[in-house]
This record gives C-alpha cells, sequence and structure tokens, in this order.
DNA sequence: CGCTATCCCGACCTCGCTGGTAGGATTACC
DNA sequence: GGTAATCCTACCAGCGAGGTCGGGATAGCG
C-alpha cells in the first residue's frame, strides 16, 4: 500500500473539476455526490490542493473550485505529491533540496556513515521511478480516460514488460 | 512512504546473509549485532523470507541461514513482494492472477462497473513501474554495492533524468 | 547427558496515523 | 437576510506498524 485514500480522493475530485471545464466552479457537494465520498473529508482533500496551487476557490453560494491551470499542465508527481506531503519510500528517506537545490537523497539511518547502507540505492531507484511515472501522466490523459468509456477493454492493464509510454 | 521497515531490514538481512557466501549459516544474531537491529523482531522477518524460499535455516547451535539460491537470481520484486505481502499502490487494488493466471488487476472500488475509475490507470502504472524497478535491481547487485565501499562519493544518489540501467 | 546456541512460534503491547466527524465561522449570490 | 458554499479547528475510533516476551524444539559439543 504505496498511497492512502488523499491521493484516490484528491486525483478523483481533480478530474471531476477538470471535467467540467472552467466556465463555473465545481463545488464539492456536487464531487461528493458524484463520486459517493465524504463532504467533510473532500473538504480537508481540496484544502492540500489550494495550498499547493493546483485548484482555485469561489466562496459563497454557486461557489466551488476550478483547475488553476490547463489539465495538460497537471501532472500526477505534483499532485500526489501535494496529496501525500511525500513521495519518499521508505521512512529514512529525507528530501532535502533546500540546501543547494541538487535534489540529493539522504538516508537519515543511525550508522550511515559507516558503512553506507546499500538498501539506499534500492530505495532511490524506487522513488526515482515512482516520480517518473507519476509525471509522465497527466490530468488531461485521466480526464480523457474517464470520458471516452472504454465499455470493456480496460480490465487489462498493460503488460509488465512495457514501460507506460508516456502521455 | 511506500515500505515498511519489514523491507527494510529484510533486505539488510539478506545482504548480510549474501556477503558470506554459502559456506556457513549467519545466526540471526550476528546480523542483529552488525546492522543493530531487534533480533526478536528479525526473526519474524526471517520467517517471511523463509516462507517465500529465499533463504534455509539451519537449526541449533551454530545454525543460521544461507541463502536458498544465488544472489545473482534474487530480485528484489520478489523480495519485496514476500516482505510487504502486495505490491498494490492502493488499498481497492487486489492482486488476481488465481483465476486465469493472466495477471490482471481488479479495483474492489464500489461503483466500478458503472464509470471505471479513472484512478485505476494511474495506480496501474505505478505497480507496474515500481514491480520492474525492483525487479531490475538483484541482491547481487546490492551486496556489490555495499562491498566496494564508495568511500563518499555515494552521498549523490543517480540523476533523476536516467532510469536506472538493470543489474 | 546436559548445556548452550540457535531457530521457531504465538501472544501481547504501545503508539501514531488514517479516515472520518462535529461544529462552527466566513463569504457571497439572490 | 437567507442560503449555499468555502474555510478552519478540534475531536475521535480503529488499525497496523514496530517491537517485546516467553517459551518451545533442535542440534552441536564437552
Amino acid at each position: 500500500m504505496f498511497f492512502t485514500t488523499k491521493a484516490e480522493y484528491g486525483v478523483r475530485l481533480l478530474i471531476e473539476v477538470g471535467r467540467q471545464g472552467n466556465d463555473q466552479p465545481v463545488s464539492l457537494k456536487a464531487i461528493a455526490d458524484a463520486e459517493n465520498l465524504p463532504l467533510a473529508y473532500l473538504e480537508r482533500i481540496v484544502a492540500l490542493l489550494k495550498r499547493a496551487g493546483l485548484v482555485q476557490s469561489t466562496r459563497g453560494a454557486h461557489g466551488g473550485y476550478v483547475l488553476a491551470r490547463k489539465p495538460e499542465d497537471i501532472h500526477m508527481d505534483e499532485v500526489v505529491l501535494a496529496l501525500e506531503g511525500s513521495l519518499a519510500p521508505m521512512e529514512c528517506f529525507v528530501d532535502d533540496r533546500a540546501d543547494d537545490g541538487s535534489g540529493r537523497v539522504l538516508c537519515s539511518h543511525h550508522d550511515d556513515s559507516g558503512r553506507g547502507c546499500a538498501t539506499k540505492l534500492l530505495w532511490t531507484r524506487v522513488q526515482v521511478g515512482v516520480t517518473q511515472t507519476l509525471a509522465q501522466t497527466s490530468l488531461a490523459e485521466l480526464i480523457d480516460f474517464q470520458t471516452r468509456q472504454l465499455p470493456r477493454v480496460g480490465e487489462r492493464p498493460a503488460p509488465v514488460q512495457r514501460t507506460p509510454t508516456h502521455a
């Protein structure tokens, strides 16, 4: 289990908002009804998306949310990062790019200095792989997938040999 | 946080066992001391590895564990799967290959039949990506990485652009 | 034989986080 | 002013992660 329901609900929320176009905002109530999700919980989730600058809100009656950017420019690495708070595959991973901006990854394990844990190599690869996979999927693609309803073919995922070939 | 400490400790355990060669078994006590990990907890972790056929045990005094295969033939997808029990990125993912053996992935969400959740596309890609990344890393490679100790260069992981290029 | 090192196994415990609720403020359209 | 919506903070129950404990079975060794 990599991700929590925050990611699941948050992505669904973005899809619903994106399906509407930016002409008028979509209320959380409408999304909660459409996706059968708890409204109060959605409120907290959408706050994460707003804080990350992915949606914009309009308060008051007939208010709601619109996408802050075009769906083509919203990629899932940013979305999941905003929702989950981190993309580290392991507890001891700290993403530290405030120092020199080079995006290096630390392993905060106790005796790291002595031995240099080899698991770091593994988790680094996993993190890179996941981030890439997420970055290659745009919100536009998900909306498109949801819209043209692939009646029954969608049952079968891509074969394990082939890397998902981009948006 | 994708993985728990079971994966972390289990991989370290395999590395320690693999470093020794198969001439004589390695005791958990030795591993617990070397890696500074709780012995009682390691016992439960190694049980998972044994059940998956990755290590073999010898009981009694001077007993311990040896690898069941050559390190080159032990790949991390199998290891992490044995330790974590599942590689599903989301709760609603059920890996069901008992039916027809085709390895299709189900999403057990409530109204899946009606809409076909688009998030399934996303999580499927992530799962495939992670599985591939893990499968491309062998235990032999981790042992090698640990052994030739890269005194200080190991601080910097592989750049984010490049997919890890095989074992 | 008995000691001791080791694997084996199940019960138990604690703590933090996930998932969700409650209740209220604030804002804006009509 | 009513009402529909966003916002915000506190609260709560359940569960799994991470780890401990105690005891059993097993095998080398003097």
